[in-house]
DNA sequence: GTGTCTCTAGACAGA
């Protein structure tokens, strides 16, 4: 939960402390007060105390937590009350301004938010808003008059930008329009009112809390200058973040002279009601603007249907009660687990905050679904929690459909995320950007500080702007970020966090340039940047996203939960002719001819089903190649299919075979990360070729490919929510994490799982919850349905040797060499003869057996050498071991074999750049080193396996093995 | 025991 280590303490204006001891305090007559025991100091000397009063108490601090202190300490003494001070829990957790004031009405809402962040699916409302914010931000930075307005809007609604929303909500371009235009008279009335005449109109009361006046004074409020629009800060201080939509330079004219302050302008285009929560976000904004400039007190709320404008001050007391309410919620998202005192220190799910009973509330509530789910599957059984008893037959009403073994389910595997997302929380996250300076992670790799801006920004499309950037000093450090990368931009200087986010788009030895979402242009021309590279933790939203669809009351996840979760068998149809158009029937044939037995099995058992079918991919027997053919025989018989992998890679392997044959398909994804190849057919470049402009345009490219290609993460593009295949096929399935690779599975009638669980199975980084079940993939879960399995057999990638030691070991004899050539073929090492002549000495003879070509397997038992591991900072290696491979690889080349055959493997990353730098002595430094799990599904003549460990435990084992790949091989 | 990895826009739109 918290980062257990003490190097992230400090005292001074960003401190960190350590709460060591709590202390509730209860004196006679006296309100009770929390004493905290807390400590700035990394060895956790030097304590001070901490005491918290007038509610503050009510913190829910426990010993082991960081918080950050606000305020005066005197004589190792803070006092947080009433009049001064703050505290903030967990300060490295920035919650957003929305999330705190949403809050005010349901916390429980604000929690689940944070979690299932896509299922707030939008509105016509939600998506009139954002577009009007923009034309109202766009028109004041610069100061358009009317016509130009309406000129503005009309580019916005009918240009490319917001088309997929569009789409996504079936509107149309027009009705947009319609709706824009009735809103711009007000605007034009409030330009008027504080920006061209703002002396004699529109009195405003504005009384900022620093004033110690009393009675009312009428002033006036001048809008000078825009100053930035969609203002991103981060505040480690407050531990809040925003985006601040104006940020203006304001005259305050009132009798006692003319002040000038910078304020936060916050737009809002609904109804106009000038409530709680809207007050709220700009109150927040006020205390975001105190990293970059003087406390602005107060802000606007601009409401655009009415052209009416609210100040809003933020008095202490409301920003107390703002942060208390930050606190909380953040204690919610830090405590989603607690260990069981009893027992064996399980981890189990922590109560949300209490539901509430307020039917207004919750009509429109988005997470109402996630919200009865959670109560249902995991707070029911709680003994401390108890729900509002006129919920209660309405909860049971909205959960009715999902069985005992299906809150199960979810409960489980909500607890597994949970686990997984908590322990990469300490080395991923934002924190490190302000935690860390910039040249100590730009040794580590993940950054590149010190940077000054050149040249001058480009608007390469609507909202994507194109930087570039210089090392002051030096040249750019290689490898710390690559291209397409995603980068958050910071200022090094305090408090221009988060400046802007974008991705890698070039990088050369003197510079870089990124596409970012804002324009950085206005900055002073000394700022220095640093470039981060960003580890958000947006990957757990998908996989809690599809857990959550898993369970909702629809046809399709009905269907999918009795064939997952209660493991339905799987139904198959009886003959072929029932599928298959008799016009495909010479199509299908032709495509058949090239393949073996098992794989022309896998296409029929894939025709015939009506659920599911897995295929399992045993090395080398082709995958690809069946896939590519499956494919093509959906969609000759007129099926539409859904082709998607874990990574981009694969699904472009595919691709590029696929786009062989005349098989139109779409791909989606950010075109930075497909293969080049393939660009041509990514969504991207088709709008910008065919610069489509319409929702019917774009509506028509989606529907004019029967084949549409994805990496599985991607599936919250629009067209998921329209379309419906035939078929999905996932490639990779087996090392694919169950909630993740549900994902696709829902927008299509059947699918086919492609992988093999006797290889590599999904990563999971907690202990508890791989222990749990975690790394069981979809595949592996279903294989035990033996009926909807077809195994490739035929292998063309390893001789009959090799393949007997993978036979043994692991495929039970299943594996057969697809032909005579395969099996009987061995590495080509033309020099070998002549080589073997300088090992006439007998002490090597080990060398001779390692070359030889007949015996391509090859152990090494390096115990003797001795040849000891050793454990450092950044994993275990064995030099003598790295030495002898690069021994072997220099032998392996002097007989005759080209490097880009030889490939190198090890299970560490450490041992694999102690082989790296050695390599670096080739001439020709082409042998490809990479960890076991990125060359898995690739071949080469020669493979080097580095096992590495070698303790005094265990003996440690080196393996040659030669291969020879004549079929599927891409070298 | 000392590891491996991919994907991802996301804070805010309104009721």
């Amino acid at each position: 939960m918290a980062d257990p280590s003490n190097a992230a303490l400090r005292s001074g204006l960003n401190n960190r402390y350590r709460v060591l001891e709590v202390r509730v305090v209860r004196g006679e007559g006296r309100d009770p007060e929390k004493h905290l025991a807390v400590s700035s100091d990394p060895s956790l000397g030097d304590t001070e105390l901490c005491v918290l009063q007038n509610g503050w108490e009510s913190v829910p601090v426990v010993p082991g937590d960081i918080v950050h202190l606000e305020g005066d300490c005197s004589s190792g003494t803070w006092v947080i009350n009433e009049q001064s001070g703050y505290l903030i829990l967990y300060p490295d957790l920035l919650l957003s301004g929305t999330t705190i004031s949403s809050s005010i009405r349901c916390m429980r809402k604000a929690v689940l938010s944070e979690r299932f962040r896509g299922s707030e699916c939008g509105s016509r409302q939600t998506l009139v808003g954002t577009i009007l914010h923009e034309i109202f931000q766009q028109s004041v930075t610069n100061n358009l008059s009317p016509e130009k307005v309406e000129e503005l809007a009309k580019k916005i609604v009918y240009g490319q930008k917001y088309l997929k929303e569009m789409y996504h909500l079936k509107l149309k371009q027009t009705e947009i329009m319609q709706e824009i235009e009735e809103y711009l008279p007000s605007f034009f009335k409030w330009t008027e009112d504080f920006v061209r005449n703002p002396a004699n109109q529109n009195k405003m009361q504005l009384k900022l809390p620093s004033e110690n006046k009393t009675g009312d004074c009428s002033s006036t409020v001048e809008i000078v200058d825009i100053l930035d629009i969609e203002e991103n800060i981060w505040s480690p201080r407050f531990g809040l973040k925003g985006k601040i939509d104006v940020t203006a330079r304001v005259k305050i004219h009132r009798q006692g002279g003319i002040q000038s302050r910078i304020m936060p302008l916050e737009l809002k285009s609904g109804k106009e009601s000038n409530s709680v929560e809207h007050r709220s976000q700009v109150i927040l904004y006020t205390l975001l603007n105190l990293e970059r400039r003087v406390d602005p007190e107060a802000g606007f709320l601009l409401y655009l249907k009415t052209g009416t404008m609210y100040p809003v001050t933020g008095t202490r007391m409301d920003r107390r009660e703002l942060i208390k309410l930050r606190n909380q919620v953040a204690f919610y998202l830090m405590h989603s687990t607690y260990k069981s005192a009893v027992g064996r220190q399980q981890s189990q799910l922590a109560a949300l905050p209490p539901l509430i009973d307020d039917s207004q509330a919750c009509k429109y509530c988005s997470q109402i679904h996630n919200c009865f789910l959670y109560s249902r599957a995991v707070e029911e059984r709680m003994a401390s929690v108890s729900f509002p008893p006129a919920l209660i037959p309405i909860i049971e009403k909205e959960t009715q459909h999902l069985k005992p073994s299906h809150l199960e389910y979810f409960s489980l595997w909500y607890l597994m995320l949970t686990l997984e997302m908590q322990s990469g929380d300490s080395k991923k996250g934002y924190k490190n950007i302000w935690m860390i300076p910039s040249l100590e992670r730009e040794k580590a790799g993940d950054c590149v500080g010190n940077m000054i801006r050149v040249d001058q920004v480009q608007e390469v499309s609507e909202g994507q702007y194109l930087h570039s950037f210089q090392p002051k000093n030096g040249a750019v450090p290689g490898a710390n970020l690559l291209v397409g990368d995603r980068v958050v931009v910071s200022g090094e200087e305090n408090g221009l966090l988060g400046l802007a986010t974008g991705y890698v788009r070039e990088i050369s030895a003197t510079k870089i340039s990124c596409l970012l979402g804002r324009n950085l242009s206005k900055l002073p021309e000394s700022t220095t940047f640093r470039l981060d590279h960003e580890e958000g933790d947006c990957s757990i939203g998908v996989p809690f996203e599809n857990l959550s669809k898993l369970m909702k009351d629809s046809p399709v996840s009905e269907k999918l939960r009795n064939l997952i979760i209660d493991f339905h068998k799987p139904r198959f149809i009886q003959h072929l002719s029932s599928v298959l158009p008799p016009e495909a029937k010479e199509a299908v044939a032709s495509i058949l001819k090239g393949l073996n037995k098992p794989q022309k099995q896998a296409m029929k058992q894939v025709l015939l089903s009506r659920d599911y079918t897995l295929i399992v991919g045993m090395p080398g027997t082709g995958k690809t190649t069946t896939i590519c053919a499956l494919v093509r025989i959906l969609s000759a018989c007129g099926f539409s299919v859904l082709l998607t992998s874990f990574t981009h890679t694969a699904v472009d392997n595919i691709l590029l075979k696929l786009a062989k044959f005349k098989v139109g398909f779409l791909r989606l994804g950010r075109a930075q990360k497909v293969h080049p190849d393939i660009r041509k057919f990514t969504e991207e470049e088709i709008c910008r070729s065919k610069s489509i402009k319409s929702v019917t345009d774009l509506e028509e490219l989606y529907n004019s490919q029967p084949v549409v290609a994805t990496a599985c993460m991607g599936i919250n593009h629009p067209i998921f929510v329209q379309k419906q295949f035939d078929f999905c096929i996932v490639d990779e399935a087996s090392q694919i994490s169950q909630p993740i690779c549900l994902g696709p599975l829902f927008c299509s009638k059947r699918f086919v799982l492609v992988g093999d669980h006797q290889q590599l199975p999904p990563l999971v980084q907690n202990s508890e919850a791989r222990d749990l079940g975690m790394s069981e993939s979809l595949f592996k879960r279903l294989e035990q349905n033996q009926n909807a399995v077809v195994q490739l057999t035929v292998q063309y990638r390893m001789n009959s040797k090799i393949m007997s030691l993978s036979n043994k070991l692991v495929y039970e004899g299943k594996l057969e060499c697809g032909s005579e050539k395969v099996s009987n073929a061995t590495a080509n090492l033309p020099n070998l003869k002549m080589l073997k002549l300088e090992f006439a000495d007998a002490s090597k003879t080990w060398l001779k057996e390692v070359l030889e070509p007949d015996k391509p397997v090859c152990f090494l038992n390096t115990e003797k050498v001795p040849a000891p591991e050793h454990t450092e900072k950044g994993g275990v290696c064995n030099v003598t071991e790295a030495k002898l491979v690069f021994f072997l690889t220099t032998l392996f080349i002097k007989a005759g074999c080209r490097p880009s055959d030889i490939g190198i493997i090890s299970p560490y990353r450490h041992q694999l750049k102690v082989i790296t730098d050695l390599m670096a002595r080739l001439k020709e430094n082409r042998v490809e080193v990479n960890t076991i799990d990125k060359y898995q599904g690739r071949d080469k003549s020669i493979i080097i396996v580095s096992f590495v460990r070698n303790s005094n435990d265990e003996n440690g084992l080196m393996k040659v093995s030669t291969n020879v790949t004549f079929y599927d091989g891409e070298d």
